[in-house]
DNA sequence: ACAGCCCTGACACCACCCTGGTAAGGTTCG
DNA sequence: CGAACCTTACCAGGGTGGTGTCAGGGCTGT
């Protein structure tokens, strides 16, 4: 039989049975049931585990990015309001000359073209 | 002149002057700079921190999950990474009945298909 | 039925993030 | 010059995430 129990895949995975635990309520690898309710690790499990470790090694990331990570792409409202907010004066830098163009004069552009959101609250 | 020091930016703003240091440290908006290295908010600056706290607010986010949502736009490798992961069984019950098709025949399913990496671990 | 697993829940510890505060030093302006 | 502001760099305290471990209770195979 190909299942494993969660000792067992924490032994061939390199986690801790604790770990996969938390992996699991963090929604990242999840396995099947048996019916007492013991987890069964597949393949599929096995694999992910592992290759979820590599990502995390070769890229610096953390659970908790990736369970970030996990949420973006289930809550795509949430995708598109931070590309909102990124997509506005992309921090400058990004799109154009750093040094070239004075601070002064993109400034004043920038202040122009948002001159009445201040006046609002110019008296505080 | 509509050019905030980092106090009165953060008098409007509703941040503390330490935070918008820690807010550009984290890459998440930079402002220019006077000659003498002084930070200088203009409007839109301002405007991207008031959206900022806005942003966090509305979806119950903290600054370290912006600046994560930044480094995946600034590194598509990373993305794409997380992608190829996530792709890979999509933690089931995402993609069809969680309880119609038995436990069992989903497992075997899966365990026919990697069969072949198993057995090269078997004798653990 | 007993040993050996598994489950959930809780407590505990350490490290790190967030945020504030302070110190030592430059700038600006009256 | 002096007051009031800015800069960076550091330390500190509270909160949280990652991890271990234990207790109480159920399952499983001999």
């Amino acid at each position: 039989m190909a299942t494993l129990t969660i000792h067992e895949a924490a032994q061939t995975t390199g986690w801790s049975a604790r770990m996969l635990r938390y992996i699991e309520q963090l929604g990242l690898v999840e396995s099947p049931r048996s019916t007492a309710g013991y987890r069964l690790y597949g393949p599929a499990q096995l694999q992910r585990l592992r290759t979820l470790r590599e990502l995390l090694e070769t890229h610096g990331l953390e659970l908790g990015d990736v369970g970030f990570a996990l949420r973006l792409r289930r809550e795509p409202e949430l995708t598109a309001a931070l590309d909102a907010w990124f997509e506005a004066v992309p921090t400058r830098a990004a799109s154009g000359a750093p040094a070239d163009v004075p601070d002064a004069d993109w400034l004043t552009f920038e202040q122009d073209k948002h001159q009445s959101l201040l006046t609002t609250r110019s008296s505080a």
